[in-house]
DNA sequence: TATGAATGAGACTTCATTCAT
DNA sequence: GATGAATGAAGTCTCATTCAT
């Protein structure tokens, strides 16, 4: 899930565009310029796994997508499993950043309101291949492994954040009940732009949405 | 998708059964007491996709739970595609006798009400693997081919259908945004009832839409 | 080898067509008129294999060329070299037909000028797929087994009658010799034709070899 | 194509026997005392190949041909026809190898005797499996692609290095028509050779294309 | 650490041949 | 005799993983 987009003042846009770059040769998080290779390997993994899916990726697809080795994978990665273990992290660190950033709002309502306009603007992205991490968590779903139970533990974390939110307007008695609905509809609807090819199912949807949201009494 | 379930006076039990029984070797289409293979593999295709996601399927897979020998499968597909495309018409053919059935309801409301009472009512099976459709487009929708596109073309019956609902409770405005939101919603539902292995979302989210639906006015 | 062709005053064109000639449904050898399975099925293994080479031809290509069942076919023939032997058989035939239509000609010289400027003629088959009866014998040689030794037998059977020409020619000493030279050169020319898809070598090799045959002394 | 033969002063005898000779295990292109994986596989497959005809060759033959596990040959060519490609690129290798030595004589009249006292040479394999190239091509020309094209090239190359040689022996007017005379005689020869089990045939044949070529007038 | 190369299990697919009616 | 269907061996190719250096 990229789970926040450019509504929020930009603020969001680095992380999505973690989902669009390909290859990033000049990062610096290292001396010689680039990210470690276990970086590169992890968000290189994410990135051709939301275009694949996971069965339809290859290490060798990875690998070229990181610029290393494929030899070397292995150095970094025991098995295919655990980079996708790793990539389930990167959504777990991906969404945790957006958090943090959302937390520099003063309302909760305008959390929510800022996620969802996050979602809208990635609408491009879903058009083509969905929410990253619901066809990730939809396609691991199927498995009882532990890739599958950490795409889960993500999908907690964002379900508990907005649960608070909800809390946080005073809806203690269906916190949860609106924060699986919230993120429920984003699913939806993620799917349906991307089934359909067609961005205004975002904008729409995403309107609905905001009203809704909107239309909370405070408690 | 599991289109509809028990919910509606059990008449969509037999369509959803399909979906959760096994190799059928009882059933009485043909002399002999079985369906055609043709049948028996669509059916089979169908199973085994659910359950484990189109390519984590093999043919050896399909050809067991179809009880026939894989050399045999050739004969009635020349290509694993072509078995997933079958298998999404499947669905739609899943889908026309529900929509069929859903028809002998007096009022759309009634309709879109058992249409939802039919999701909950299926919610066991969301429970392991999510829907049945829904999860399938979610990995067809990565790739750009025929069955892709087949399933798209099933998703658009649904959500047509859907708008012609809202459309004669004369919603005429929002017809088709309605059947966005409610076909997003249980697609979302099930996404999260799948990852969360929780049933119960099923039934809060689903008794949230059938309010919805109370709610909207005649026009 | 398409042996003879349209030169020798149209005599022998009907024995090219059949090279030619797809599925016939209004021969008439039979009451139905249809020449029997048998004939077809052969004459339909002679075709295919002609266009696509032994090992590249399926039974089923031959059985829907014939216009026969494939699980019929084994009825007429056990195996599918059985069903080579006799296209092998059906090239003898062509080659006797022609060897008997060429004997009306008064002179050797006369015989050997048809034979040649029927090969000439057929020169747009060979330039898409070579000698009908070369290319077969080319492929069959690198076996050791019926079908292989059957196509050297029909080889042989042309390479005398060419000898036997040439002898009643007064060439004694080297009858077998020139009707190596005449076959060979035939072979070798036709394979050119097919590899440099130009039938204007036919023609012209086909003239050296005319000029060849007219500069023989008698004797 | 054994292009060339022991008859040149023992000079194109190493050539030809790399078409003989199977796996060798003591070939010193590399420290461990064997080529390159590379040059070993397209070196079987051109063995096998010739052999065995390319249909009827599966890459297990190639591959315990060239004394590698099948899995990997995958490393090196992408796909059977890849190999086939090389294969062809092979013959070129050695027919340009061919040329080059033949350069060294003086006269094109010697070298094209020396082209022939090769072909006349290496009978005892055409005997049994006819002309290294000519049967390839032969069963090349019934497809139409890559490797169909590649080995039509190489035969243009033959016929343009001997349409030079008559060139330069003054016969300009017809010197492709000649040099198309000498390497369909080498075909057709080597096929009837082949077909009929007798190396006389090439001895034979052989000598009737030298007196050709000493006959022939300069200019 | 790094890397090209190697490996083998297993996937999809084809097809000659056989079977049941 | 005729036919659709069945069968299984074998072929091509892929790919996660391991190895040797």
């Amino acid at each position: 899930m990229a789970f926040g987009g450019r509504g929020f003042a930009g603020r969001l846009s680095i992380v999505v565009s973690e989902m669009t770059d390909s290859v990033q040769k000049k990062s610096r998080s290292r001396a010689d310029g680039r990210p470690g290779k276990r970086e590169r390997l992890v968000a290189a993994t994410a990135r051709v796994v939301y275009r694949q899916g996971v069965e339809r990726t290859t290490l060798a697809d990875i690998a070229a997508e990181a610029d290393v080795p494929v030899g070397n994978v292995y150095y970094y990665f025991r098995t295919k499993d655990q980079l996708v273990e790793a990539a389930v992290g990167d959504h777990e660190r991906r969404l945790r950043e957006l958090i943090a950033a959302l937390a520099e709002l003063p309302t909760p309502r305008e959390r929510l309101r800022a996620l969802v306009e996050g979602w809208v603007g990635e609408r491009d992205l879903a058009v083509r291949y969905g929410c990253p991490f619901g066809t990730l968590v939809s396609e691991l779903d199927k498995r009882e492994d532990e890739p599958a139970r950490l795409a889960a533990d993500v999908m907690r974390l964002l379900l508990d954040w907005a649960g608070e939110q909800f809390r946080a307007m005073g809806r203690g008695d269906d916190a949860r009940e609106s924060a699986m609905a919230l993120v429920g509809a984003y699913q939806g609807m993620s799917l349906l732009t991307n089934t359909l090819r067609d961005p205004e199912i975002m904008v729409v949807q995403g309107a609905r949405l905001l009203e809704w949201i909107d239309g909370l009494a405070e408690g």
